[in-house]
RNA sequence: GGGCGUUUAGCUCAGUUGGUGAGAGCACACCCCUGAUAAGGGUGAGGUCCCUGGUUCGAGUCCAGGAACGCCCA
């Protein structure tokens, strides 16, 4: 039997004990296993989510999708993975688990030893691992959560030892140095993303040099700079080929700068004494400020073009350090530069740089301006203000140091894996021309970094001759190496452990050591569509799961991240993409549509949003979102979708549960053929049909916004603002009867169709809903709506004349409300006729079909067609003189006179058309615009009128005696109702009930006291005394005037059931 | 500077292949209904669909150019 539904709920205990349930109950066990031995597969490739803190609520919207694709795919029948992944290796951990031991530099992880380091950096990955399991299982994502998948896992790694391998094999592994902006004190490099959370505002010192011009007596180049430190590794000045350079002597010194910067860079009296173009400077040779040291000897410093060279700040001529800087170093390579590296990674100046050795570059400003002092080669020194790079970890100034780093090149594949990227479906679409974009326009691949935790790169060099090899596996090590096997043997590949294995350079004969750097992370997450699949150890297990169908990940970023990775790898591996369909999403916001962020404190976590909106809530705001665009997330939203669709949608199913239950109704026990239902109920079947086919559509489609709208509408408009509303009255009847079990049986089904369309969108209150309109009447049906399969449409049900026929009536109802509006007569007014018309050959018949529904939806006595419903409204039209005045002056009196002989009806409705209307005036032909006319259109009496294109509806508005004392009998209902409802009573509760009453009012109560009594469920009707013990009294508004009413319990509907 | 996206009601957003008068929710005004709904419903007001030009019988939708904003790259 259906147990009674409480209307009050709350929603986030019932999934909590849905959840336990769940899981003690072995339904997910059984949901994954359910199409194990299916022929059709589908695969679904996890993008693995950084284990490193709690998952938000941005996580949250991905991982929604996730499921919801998952689950429907489930439904049909499909076999799957389910298998969850964790990225596990980076920098991310590092940082986290520095700050849990308080460590501020790489010293300090040295100091506390590396072992040590990447054991605690395992530990955080698993324990938020467990944390992410926990808090997806309360999302309500099903995954085979025992089966997850680590980044940091062997296998992965040496997945990647393998495509290294390859790339190495097909010589595309390179050593490649570059400038990086790099923070001293953590003594690591940092990214271009880094690098623009962490500026700020600082003061250093800053001059201008003077640089001495070879075979030029007493002539300088004049330069600025705002890093002194950098003056040391100087090799050239550039200048831009187009600007004018003047030579301003100053005494006996003459001094080259662009004209436009000469009152800004010149200090004191000065002469201009000739110009010169830049482009006429090029390969002039000047002597450097610091050529005396050991580094710069035979450096040869000379005068180079630069396009980006302005006059707008300094002197026009830019000193060039290609050690020291990053544009410098790009300039040095088109140059052929020399480049000297001043500082080693803690920021000191290493040997070579005579005094300046062994200094912090942070402590050198002011030594540097003395010595260019002393040496004559300083122009100004002053304390400058300007925006500054600093470490975002620990605000340290940046600089820019030159750095080995390893690359994979990417031109020999970039044709090809453009090709590949293309073979893929993106949603949004948009999503390929980006892709193509970064394909297009990317660097070699940089896949090193001088950390500690992360992929151990296995790349071997030999430090005697600069040979290296790639190892592409751990047997391959094994056989290979000449030391250290057995002190790694039995660790994982990382640091320090891996570090200890020695092989033998092929070139020299002497031992080759692994670079200490570890790989990017991006390398670890790309490869899983083999590492995960078991691509080196059973290839048939990946050819069967080989590409995934679906992908789903957040779009920003991820073109240059996942997606190129997962492309980049298997592009080279198999010349193919890993995944058919990816499904990109935005960012999510703030409910106003600002950036979430902990130090704003509008961000919301995931373990709050979940216990004070709901899971179901939540995924709801997702799916019902277009995934291009931002997600505005927030508890108001989260209320506004509870009360929009999740109530409405838990009404309907309680109204029908608890009406159920009071009668006791099982759908076993009845059949009514679809021939002998209602009208009503045929449509709402139909249109439950259409619902399947679309959310079907949307479905296989990825497209979850418009199959959640599709249910949506479904739910409020059809179902519980239309279908059930006009129905309840055959679910009150005392009786069982066969028009009450053609309700019950079509409601039931309705419910029991949607609540499986939506088990995949709200796993948690489809279930609740399914094991309550399915499992207590069936025991033998599946436990679970999880282990259902998605609905079919059925054709026979489908009934598109009827569909559209209801479509004409709402829509002649909407007219209706509109004309009792008008005429401000309240709907339980009855009133005697509705008139119905229409231009339209043939739409007033689907109206007179459904005519029953129309009386009573309006509360009028009787429904008439019109032949021609122009004959409810006139319209009364005017010249807009004030328009029409300035434009025709005399013939004015004219065409007020055509305008009168015209018919009004013609030009009312053309002017309510905003066309213009044509006259004759005096054998000429006027046209007048709507603006030129003022049009009133007034119903005919006795009326209320509203009409559109395709319907006119008029309102008898004649309240006969009769009428006006069955309004009364309403309002009389009304008020009983309300205090049956103040007095506490049950539904089935039965009362008597006394009133005091006169007149009018009498009449009206004694002439419809049967309805009365059978709409209030009063066994008795009489005049008394509502003051008498035992009854509940109540006053009630009748019209204008005022009864007082009792009501006493007497008794209940036999059979009836008391709510639960 | 290049690529991509966005621009529709006060706010947040829908608007399939171009098809008659442009939609929803929130907010606002008025009204109504209610023994399924601590709810809900209706009516109304509110829009040069960013701008300019083009294609077309017809453009929010297609094309070209431009503007503002956002993301990515340089």
């Amino acid at each position: 039997m259906f147990k009674p539904v409480s209307t009050k709920v709350d929603f986030p205990a019932l999934e909590r004990e849905t959840l336990r349930w769940w899981y003690e109950s072995g339904v997910v066990e059984k949901y994954l296993k359910r199409n194990e031995k299916s022929k059709k597969r589908w695969s679904f490739i996890d993008g693995p989510i950084t284990a490193n803190n709690p998952m938000g609520v941005h996580h949250a919207w991905g991982r929604t999708y996730k499921d919801l694709y998952q689950r429907f795919h489930t439904m049909l029948g499909e076999r799957q993975r389910y298998q969850n992944g964790f990225d596990c290796q980076g920098l991310w951990v590092e940082v986290e688990v520095e700050k849990e031991l308080g460590f501020t530099s790489k010293q300090d992880i040295e100091a506390y030893g590396i072992a040590r380091f990447v054991e605690k950096c395992k530990e955080r990955v698993w324990k938020y691992a467990a944390v992410q399991t926990e808090q997806s299982k309360r999302l309500g994502y099903f995954m085979d959560w025992d089966n997850s998948y680590y980044t940091m896992s062997d296998e992965n790694n040496y997945m990647i030892w393998h495509f290294l391998k390859v790339c190495h094999e097909r010589g595309w592994i390179y050593r490649g140095a570059d400038v990086m902006p790099w923070c001293p004190r953590c003594a690591t490099g940092l990214s271009e993303m880094e690098v623009s959370e962490g500026y700020q505002e600082r003061t250093h010192t800053s001059l201008f040099a003077r640089f001495p011009l070879e075979g030029r007596d007493r002539e300088y180049l004049l330069v600025w700079t705002t890093t002194p430190w950098t003056l040391a590794a100087n090799v050239a000045a550039a200048v831009h080929p187009d600007l004018t350079y003047q030579k301003v002597k100053q005494g006996d010194d003459i001094y080259y700068v662009a004209r436009e910067a000469v009152p800004n860079a010149i200090r004191g009296e000065y002469e201009v004494v000739g110009e010169v173009k830049g482009s006429d400077m090029l390969g002039w040779r000047y002597r450097g400020p610091f050529d005396e040291l050991p580094a710069e000897q035979g450096v040869e410093h000379r005068v180079i073009p630069w396009d980006a060279v302005d006059a707008a700040e300094g002197t026009g001529i830019v000193h060039i350090a290609p050690g020291a800087g990053r544009e410098d170093y790009q300039l040095g390579k088109e140059h052929n530069l020399a480049v000297v590296a001043p500082l080693d990674e803690s920021g000191v100046y290493v040997d070579g740089f005579d005094w300046l050795t062994g200094m912090r570059v942070a402590t050198v400003a002011e030594p540097i301006v003395e010595n260019l002092r002393e040496k004559g080669l300083l122009y100004h020194a002053y304390p400058h203000t300007h925006r500054y790079p600093t470490c975002w970890r620990c605000g340290t100034d940046l600089v820019f140091r030159l750095v080995e780093e390893w690359y994979i090149a990417v031109d020999p594949w970039r044709e090809q894996i453009m090709e590949v990227a293309k073979a893929v479906r993106w949603i949004p679409e948009f999503g390929l021309e980006r892709e193509l974009d970064w394909l297009r326009n990317m660097d070699d691949w940089m896949i090193s970094k001088k950390r500690y935790w992360g992929l151990a790169l296995p790349i071997w060099t030999c430090d005697a001759c600069g040979w290296f090899d790639v190892i592409g596996s751990e047997t391959e090590l094994k056989e290979r190496a000449v030391a250290g096997w057995e002190e790694f043997e039995g660790h994982t590949p990382h640091r320090p452990w891996v570090d200890a294995v020695k092989i033998r350079c092929e070139q020299c004969g002497g031992i080759a050591s692994r670079i200490p750097d570890v790989g990017n992370p991006w390398l670890d997450a790309g490869i899983v569509p083999f590492s995960t699949l078991r691509y080196r150890h059973d290839r048939e297990y990946w050819r069967e799961w080989f590409p995934a169908d679906f992908i789903t990940e957040s779009f920003p970023g991820q073109f240059r991240n996942w997606f190129y990775s997962l492309l980049a790898q298997s592009t080279v591996l198999v010349g193919q993409s890993p995944f058919r369909t990816v499904l990109g999403f935005a960012t999510l916001r703030d409910e106003r549509g600002e950036e979430m962020h902990k130090s704003k404190g509008n961000a919301i976590w995931f373990d709050d949003a979940a216990e004070r909106m709901g899971a179901d809530v939540m995924r709801w705001l997702y799916l019902k979102h277009n995934p291009a665009q931002n997600l505005n997330f927030g508890f108001s939203l989260g209320d506004e979708a509870r009360r929009q669709f999740i109530l409405p949608l838990w009404n309907s199913y309680a109204f029908f549960a608890n009406y159920a239950a009071l009668d006791g109704f099982n759908p076993a026990e009845h059949d009514v053929p679809l021939a002998e239902r209602t009208l009503l109920d045929r449509w709402i079947l139909s249109r439950l049909q259409e619902v399947v086919r679309v959310v079907r559509d949307r479905l296989s489609d990825y497209d979850s916004l418009n199959a959640a709208r599709a249910i949506e509408e479904f739910v409020v408009e059809d179902l519980s603002n239309w279908y059930i509303r006009r129905n309840r009255r055959r679910f009150w009847k005392t009786e069982s009867d066969r028009d009450k079990a053609a309700a019950y049986l079509t409601l039931h089904e309705v419910l029991v169709t949607v609540t499986k369309l939506l088990a995949p969108f709200l796993p948690f209150m489809t279930e609740v809903m399914y094991r309550n309109l399915v499992l207590s009447v069936d025991p033998s049906a599946p436990e679970s709506v999880h282990l259902t399969d998605f609905p079919e449409v059925d054709e026979s049900k489908v009934d598109p004349d009827l569909d559209r026929d209801m479509a004409a009536l709402l829509h002649v109802v909407g007219l209706g409300r509109a004309a009792r509006a008008r005429a401000n007569v309240k709907v339980r007014q009855p009133l005697p006729r509705v008139l119905v018309g229409s231009r339209q050959d043939g739409a007033v018949a689907a109206i007179e079909r459904l005519k029953d529904q129309l009386l009573d939806e309006l509360n009028v006595k009787d429904f008439e067609v019109v032949d021609n419903p122009d004959e409810y409204v006139t319209y009364r039209v005017r010249p807009n003189l004030a328009v029409l005045g300035p434009k025709y002056g005399p013939k004015l009196g004219a065409i007020r006179k055509a305008l009168e002989a015209a018919d009004p009806a013609r030009i009312g409705q053309l002017q309510r058309a905003g066309r213009p209307v044509t006259l004759t005036v005096d054998d000429e032909t006027v046209e007048l615009n709507p603006d030129e006319l003022l049009v009133e259109v007034q119903d005919r009496e006795g009326f209320s009128v509203a009409e559109d294109r395709d319907f006119m509806v008029a309102l008898d508005l004649t309240i006969t005696p009769e009428l006006r004392l069955e309004g009364m009998a309403r309002d009389f209902v009304r008020g009983v109702q309300d205090a049956r409802k103040n007095a506490g009573l049950q539904i089935e509760d039965t009362i008597e009930t006394v009133y005091q009453a006169s007149g009018e009012l009498a009449e009206a109560i004694e002439r419809f006291a049967d309805y009365i009594k059978g709409e209030t469920l009063s066994t008795d009707l009489r005049p008394g005394d509502p003051e008498a013990d035992g009854f509940h009294r109540e006053e009630i508004k009748v019209g204008k005037q005022r009864v007082t009413v009792g009501i006493t319990k007497v008794g209940r509907l036999a059979g009836a059931r008391t709510e639960g």
